[in-house]
DNA sequence: GCTCCTATGCTTAGGGC
DNA sequence: GGCCCTAAGCATAGGAG
């Protein structure tokens, strides 16, 4: 019996691993039929067993796989581009605060330039008379 | 708690739908890995809750989803063409056979044709001369 | 909405046939 | 390979905060 936790790990015994698979598969669908109709949800699975001998399982239809891929697609197209246009925003965005930051900079800059020539000639025009010789 | 069965129905309401449709996805999420990992398959699984708030959740990525689908797609169509060529073997069997019956039959046929003509013609002829005009 | 809890039922590994 | 059984472990409904 399955006395101690199952090991998370691939099982190389092929009639095992065969084994497992298929109560694995099965419950796996039962589970999925069920949240399908518990939540009223459109759901698909694709399995493909890497031992080629067995056909890809395919839930609940092959139909509804294709239909629900082409959504699938058509909404990643979307959603891709949306993303793309969203990371556009951003961009843009920072480029604005960068733009910003700048202007900010060179008003800054240009003030304590003015404010540096101001105190480059004040003080010196603003020096005692009697102090300039005195440095020299 | 879970005293009686779980009732298999659409849940109406949308807090305890939604707590379940979480719950069991998670469930259902973690099923998938384990047989991914235990018996190292490839899969995936695309579902969409109806109520359109919530994304689609596609596992085990959107990417791992597309190359499934491309391939699914690929394989379906050598698949439908691989049924096709079945059906069509199997047509031009049954055709085969027919035409076999059809010649047999008419070989058949030709065979009682030519014995019907000899039984026509040869009791006929072997009735006794003293009954034909009795017959008459 | 969420996290955490726990009783209960479900899933499943292992084994027999 | 299949089917059936059982004990153990797991998932989860329902509730509390």
């Amino acid at each position: 019996m399955t006395r101690n936790g199952v090991k998370l790990a691939y099982i190389s015994n092929d009639a095992a691993k065969n084994v497992t698979y298929k109560k694995r598969k099965k419950g796996l669908v039962k589970k999925m039929s069920e949240l399908s109709t518990l939540c009223g949800i459109e759901a698909c699975a694709i399995i493909y067993p890497s031992t080629c001998d067995s056909h890809p399982k395919v839930w609940p239809s092959a139909v509804t796989a294709h239909r629900m891929l082409s959504h699938f697609k058509m909404l990643s197209v979307v959603e891709r581009s949306n993303r793309t246009m969203a990371q556009e925003r951003l961009v843009r965005q920072r480029i604005a605060h960068a733009d910003e930051k700048v202007k900010k900079l060179c008003e800054n800059n240009h003030r304590k330039e003015i404010t540096q020539v101001n105190l480059d000639r004040v003080p010196n025009s603003h020096i005692p008379p009697w102090l300039e010789t005195e440095s020299n």
